[in-house]
RNA sequence: GGCCCGGUGGUCAAGCGGCUAAGACACCGCCCUUUCACGGCGGUAACACGAGUUCGAUUCUCGUCCGGGUCACCA
């Protein structure tokens, strides 16, 4: 067989070689230990949250000093969406994670080491399937899907392994003749890898995260390019993380399975393999069984939910930095300040075992970064993010921004703040009952009282209540209530001897609480009922009465 | 099914042959308190199982079980 000569009828139009594109993309000449790191997704215009994760880990794993490029795998078109780059990118923008190289837009980028986008790479593909064609390593396969359908039911029967390999490599020893017959015929063909593995022999990858795996070779001839001529991800993967020189591959676990065949491409292209970061999917509890965040079934899974139910942008990040590395949480706390990317990250702290998303303790991590922003801030995200998700709120918000202001202002702003705002799309709930429009009565009175306890607590603050009252006044005609009505306004002295009591000054205020806000829990009841103002408070304390 | 990865409290996890087995979230209790919170202190709770190596295994080896992944002209 002259593979010259198939190389030169399969590619004809080749004119650089793989030198050539050396010396277009020579080492980056980088300081020792300096990393380089991608983030390569295909443009679906679904950013998954192993997405995010995954370039984050990226983003970190490059540091300061490295370079962290994002390269896009439009290798399938069929998958393709219009603006995906856009919206990969404002994806990762979203929650702090920027690139700085490779793409940049939709049709554009920076960098020395482009075109970023694969389907601008053709030429280059072609080069290196040229040159392995020429040294034996690769070689065209005509069969159709059919064929190969037949090639896997026969092995089922048989009980043999699937796949095109070995004998069931019907193309694999086809002379020239053959070859150019088919072509002659204008038959559609993809080119595969003429593998010289063996599946009694092993690999070994030291793996980042995972660490040693071990591995049977890979036997597959796998496709390198398409029908049409695009390469697969496996080829692709080499030929680009090699030229863009690329020295930490970071990508989902699922890839260990394909392993062997990456080892073996790097190795018949002559290339040295980088290191990898297989890291584990982010995962979550369904009926008492972990699995991966699905795309179908978790609206969680998407990178947008986060930004649709208004959870500070900082928030994922932080979260997904604690399950990056434990330590952060540790670090965060002796470093409140600092931006997380003074982290010191470790790629090798990472755990080799999926995590599930812990909802409860992400809403904690959101919480106390909105209970630190001031009450401008939260009144700012809140109005944006109402604007384009709730227009009720954002409604409501016009109509009295002071207001709104005001009441956000309870409780903010002081030493410590109250942290009852996990997302923006939880505001509304916060406050809801500043509004007629949306109060309700959601908790029940202190349940030990009875309804004339009830009724009389009512009247007497009705009678005792003067909106314009400051905070100390006020407060104090609350505790002038207690004694006649048999509670006591000392919390500690009705410990002491709480049968002697209906209750104590929390009680009482819970009554007005519950009355006013139809709730048990809310920011400092002095601001509250002032912010509600006197017609409001007056006419629902007398509808509370039984 | 073959191959691969993983398995410490409810969750995320430190640990790297000898520890009363950290910490965080959640939960519970107490304290603080001018209500609600916040905060502080404390508590419940874990090394999947069985062999082996060893003076000694959470830690090393093997097996079992369980969970996950992968076996495409998708990435």
């Amino acid at each position: 067989m002259d593979n010259q000569k198939l190389a030169a009828l399969l590619f004809p139009n080749v004119t650089k070689t793989p030198d050539d594109y050396e010396n277009i993309y020579p080492p980056r000449g980088l300081a020792e230990g300096v990393k380089v790191t991608r983030f390569a997704p295909s443009p679906t215009g679904f950013m998954h949250l192993g997405n995010l994760f995954s370039a984050l880990i990226d983003k970190l794993a490059a540091g300061k000093d490295g370079v962290f490029y994002l390269r896009i795998e439009d290798t399938d078109k069929k998958r393709e969406v219009d603006g995906a780059i856009d919206a990969a990118l404002a994806g990762l923008a979203a929650f702090g994670v920027v690139p700085n190289e490779g793409m940049t837009g939709q049709e554009t980028e920076k960098g020395a080491y482009g075109p970023y986008k694969q389907s601008k790479r053709a030429d280059i593909y072609a080069c290196y399937a040229k040159k392995l064609v020429e040294e034996g390593r690769a070689y065209p396969c005509f069969c159709t899907e059919e064929e190969l359908a037949g090639i896997r039911a026969r092995q089922e029967a048989e009980g043999a392994n699937p796949g095109y390999y070995g004998k069931w490599a019907v193309w694999r020893e086809k002379d020239l003749p053959a070859i150019e017959q088919a072509l002659s015929e204008g038959k559609p063909y993809v080119l595969r890898l003429r593998s010289l593995g063996d599946e009694n022999k092993k690999i070994f990858v030291n793996d980042l995260v995972k660490g040693k795996i071990e591995m049977p070779e890979n036997t597959q001839d796998i496709v390198l390019l398409k029908t049409d001529g695009i390469p697969t991800y496996h080829f692709a993967h080499a030929v680009d993380d090699h030229l863009m020189r690329t020295t930490h591959v970071v990508r989902g676990d699922e890839w260990i399975a394909s392993l062997p065949l990456h080892v073996e491409l790097f190795s018949a292209l002559g290339f040295k393999p980088p290191k990898y970061v297989h890291i584990s999917p982010i995962m979550k509890l369904d009926g008492g069984n972990k699995r991966k965040l699905s795309k179908r079934k978790d609206p969680e899974a998407a990178v947008s939910y986060y930004i649709e139910k208004g959870y500070p942008a900082g928030g994922v990040a932080e979260y997904l930095m604690t399950l990056a590395n434990s330590n952060f949480e540790d670090w965060r706390r002796a470093n409140k300040d600092l931006p997380a990317d003074d982290f010191p990250f470790n790629v090798k702290k990472m755990s080799p075992s999926g995590a599930l998303f812990d909802e409860a303790k992400f809403e904690d991590i959101c919480k106390n970064i909105i209970s630190v922003m001031s009450a401008d801030e939260v009144f700012e995200k809140t109005g944006e993010w109402a604007k384009q998700y709730d227009p009720e709120l954002s409604a409501l918000i016009e109509e009295d921004p002071e207001k709104f202001r005001n009441i956000l202002s309870i409780d903010r702003d002081v030493p410590k703040p109250r942290k009852d705002i996990a997302a923006w799309s939880m505001v509304k709930d916060y406050l809801s009952y500043f509004y007629d429009s949306l109060f309700k009565i959601e908790d029940a009175m202190p349940q030990q009282l009875s309804d004339a306890d009830i009724n009389a607590v009512l009247d007497a603050y009705i009678a005792a209540y003067d909106e314009n009252d400051d905070k100390d006044t006020w407060f104090q005609k609350l505790k002038d209530l207690c004694e006649p009505l048999g509670f006591k306004p000392n919390v500690k002295e009705y410990k002491k001897n709480p049968e002697a009591y209906k209750g104590h000054v929390g009680d009482v205020s819970g009554v007005i609480r519950v009355a006013t806000t139809g709730r048990r829990n809310t920011p400092d009841l002095y601001y509250v009922l002032k912010y509600l103002g006197k017609d409001r408070v007056i006419a629902r304390l007398n509808a509370a009465k039984k």
